[in-house]
DNA sequence: TTTTCATCATACACCGTGTTCGATAAAAAA
DNA sequence: TTTTTTATCGAACACGGTGTATGATGAAAA
């Protein structure tokens, strides 16, 4: 574990211009956003810019990460807990949703409709690739699967993400958990079609509403944790 | 009806225009095209280029509209026909991979991955638009559906073009016939879900194979022939 | 043939980008 | 505290793309 404790300007600086970027997105959309735009709001020297990003696109992709990371520092928290004691079965659309709502304005800046793709489809690879090998395993079941995984998997993720962004723009006028349930409307009759009904009953025979996060949950477990 | 034929020169510097911005969405994606690399590609004074189009996105915007007025001019001529002759049931989704298989090389430019996010933003105004009636009128029979209308219907035209952008990226794998079945598979149960199970049984009580596309085909009876 | 007008080349002002460099001052280290 | 380090500043710069204006040219239409 190392500290680095770093002059205490260079954060101040990095703050004032995500600050600036974040206001400017809302303002005109991300890609009308220029390097100008951003210095003249944060009050910052032109060669200060460029001394920290390589351009626009770094300075977003930064602020992205600090809440990805955000969010992953909170499951493996919820992970841990759970397993020493018995907590609520974890669900990590809900979580998803949640961690959406707590931190809408930027989310909105970064994943709305005013911001540009780019973010978009980094989340897109990003989801995509932590459920095609899951997706996969459960395919083994079955020799002649109605849809291919790749495009199931494809379909899931931007069913989410289109889900997650017309939350947004639509300023959230459902809680998360009304999120959750009409994602789980949504998608769970597809996984099931898709998988060719061979959704793993592992206690159940019948797919009550917890079935489906019940898988995610458990992938969550082994996606998650062998990383760090 | 008003025969205009103007200068050829026009339609041969459109021509030679819109040849270029595809050629070049291909090679390096539409961000990064310049209106001087188009001017290059297509061997066209500067000038010229500004006094047919106001910048790179209304070229481009042409593009598109050109080809769905041909789609529009089709489904109109199948619709025709069948009105008089015993056609086959008009499936409005399988027309649509149908016409995009045809013209995948435009469409891969204007759609595909390396597109900008401008023209799937349109498209996927102009089919919600297209669709928000319809699914409107199908909601009334059921008091509190599970899931609100504008959601299904978001949903439903980003799952369409989600698997229509996946099908030409990944470069058609799958015949129309077969894309149809997939959106089917994975669109009908989501839809009966969303609807409260209250699909219109027209002629079945069941839900055969035809049955979400039968509603669809109702729906371009009425809503593709009163605009003309 | 005459007229029309689409095209062309050039020039231009404007703006955003990304880099460089020496001076300044704030923070950290001594 | 003094000294050292270094983040920031501001100005200048080259580069490239944008969109406009203009007069000449020549191809198409009348």
């Amino acid at each position: 574990m190392k500290e680095k404790k770093s002059d205490r300007r260079i954060g101040r600086t990095r703050r004032l211009m995500h600050e600036a970027l974040m206001a400017l997105i809302v303002e005109k959309g991300y890609e009308a956003v220029t390097v100008q735009d951003i210095l003249d709001r944060a009050d910052v020297g032109r060669s200060t810019f460029y001394a920290h990003y390589r351009d626009k696109d770094e300075l977003l992709l930064s602020s992205f990460e600090q809440l990805r990371s955000l969010f992953e520092e909170q499951q493996q928290a919820i992970f841990a807990a759970r397993r020493t004691g018995r907590e609520p079965e974890l669900n990590i659309v809900l979580e998803l949703f949640r961690h959406t709502g707590e931190h809408h304005r930027l989310y909105k800046a970064i994943a709305g409709k005013q911001s540009g793709e780019m973010i978009l489809k980094y989340l897109h690879r990003y989801l995509y690739n932590l459920l095609i090998g899951p997706h996969t395993e459960m395919m083994k079941g079955s020799v002649a699967p109605p849809v291919p995984v790749e495009v199931t998997t494809h379909h899931l993720v931007s069913s989410l993400l289109s889900l997650i962004t017309w939350w947004l723009d639509s300023n959230m006028p459902f809680p998360p958990e009304r999120m959750d349930e009409i994602f789980r409307i949504l998608s769970t009759p597809t996984l099931e079609a898709a998988f060719g009904r061979k959704m793993e009953g592992k206690n159940t025979s019948e797919y009550p509403e917890g079935s489906v996060m019940a898988f995610y949950s458990r992938f969550i477990d082994r996606g998650c944790c062998p990383g760090k």
